[in-house]
DNA sequence: ATTACTAATCGCCGAGTAA
DNA sequence: TTTACTCGGCGATTAGTAA
């Protein structure tokens, strides 16, 4: 039995491709920082399509919250949402990494103690398992904190776009367990992972997992510093 | 009158958009390097459609010169052609200037004499009046040529996708006069610009021009080095 | 000018299916 | 399994038009 269109989700498929576009040609036009007096016959005309596509096509993306438009009299100024530029950052993000590989990062920060939670935490069979399974390997339980200073945590702010190995939160002892992403890294050279939970407490902390007691492993103690390699997922 | 869609052209606007998504597809999974088995199915999954439509891109794509498969018994392999690469490398400038700002070049070079051909095709009319109206000014009939190595001329070549000033060739004397690109450019801070000819004979010489003679104003001579700072237009 | 609604249309889509 | 064709039909698209 033939059927239509299967575009039944707000985001048809062919609505994404031209989404895209329409946000693409109004960051370039300056739409990301400030608002911008653009035409849906501009944005037709951009795009190939009628003034009438275009216009829809703004309503669609302002219902979906990606553009602000302020119908003054008869020109209206649009503007870009966070969450455009979220969209097109992760798109940037993707071709870049075609065209230029992995994204890897290098920091340098000094060992700290923690508040000896990470033993707690990294003791939990909830998340032995996961690590186990996803990391390959049973993390020695203690994590190496590092803080860094605001130069580094710049540097580790692109991270923020990067989808690392999952850890899934769980429930555990009448407690809720909070669940993280790791990253492979490397300290002083020795392969660990980063890893973030995703309710951290710390904003200049990072913490390590490794298969042995990194401290052991390097001879490090507080206030060592220690370089640290990240590379992208 | 009501009318249809208006996609007639081989490119309608929204398999353009689609298009892109499987060029960026393939060149994620590796097709922009080397041969990749996909099958439809995989690339309809990926993009939401059904693996009829799927398979329908991918035949106009290769209808375009943006893929070539090789069907081996039933599964195809695909890579992309340097024309997708094209494409994708121009979706990912626009993304950078987007994200990054326009892109900025700083070379160094060294002075060297050109064969005083400079000085011949600048004073042509044809020229002078097309750098008047485009540039701003006059050039001084001469361009200061440098000399760059080998790494900065890969760091040059990612100019190759900047689209410069216009200058357009022309008839005149009997004989025909080649088009060329200018790019503002600062040569030891100095205003002026690089041209850049269609049909260069140099390779590892880079030409500029201003509204002085550079060797004076900077009091140059052969084999002294140069700063030259290049941004995107 | 604009934005945006309505009506009528063709083109893209997916199920079925062949090779 | 694949790739890829046919075909009925939905719906995005455009022209016309109102505000």
């Amino acid at each position: 039995m033939p059927a239509g269109s299967g575009a039944t989700a707000s985001t048809s498929p062919r609505a994404r491709g031209e989404s895209l576009g329409v946000l693409k040609f109004l960051a370039q036009v300056g739409a990301d920082h400030t608002p911008v007096v653009v035409t849906s016959r501009e944005v037709g005309a951009k795009l190939g399509v009628s003034q009438q596509a275009a216009d829809r096509y703004l309503v669609a993306l302002e219902k979906r919250g990606l553009l602000v438009r302020t119908l003054a009299q008869r020109r209206q100024r649009i503007q870009l949402t966070p969450a455009a530029m979220d969209l097109l950052r992760a798109e940037y993000h993707l071709y870049r990494r075609i065209f230029e590989g992995p994204a890897r990062v290098t920091i340098e920060g000094t060992v700290v103690s923690g508040l000896g939670e990470g033993r707690y935490y990294l003791s939990q069979p909830g998340y032995v398992v996961q690590f186990s399974e996803r990391l390959g390997y049973s993390p020695y339980p203690g994590t190496l904190n590092v803080r860094v200073d605001g130069a580094a945590l710049r540097t580790l702010s692109v991270m923020a776009g990067w989808t690392g190995i999952r850890i899934d939160g769980f429930q555990a002892s009448g407690r809720t367990f909070g669940g993280a992403s790791c990253f492979a890294a490397r300290i002083n050279g020795r392969a660990g992972h980063l890893i973030r939970p995703d309710r951290s407490h710390y904003k200049d902390v990072v913490e390590f997992i490794a298969s042995e007691r990194l401290r052991d492993a390097l001879h490090l103690k507080d206030e060592d510093p220690v370089k640290v390699d990240i590379e992208e997922p």
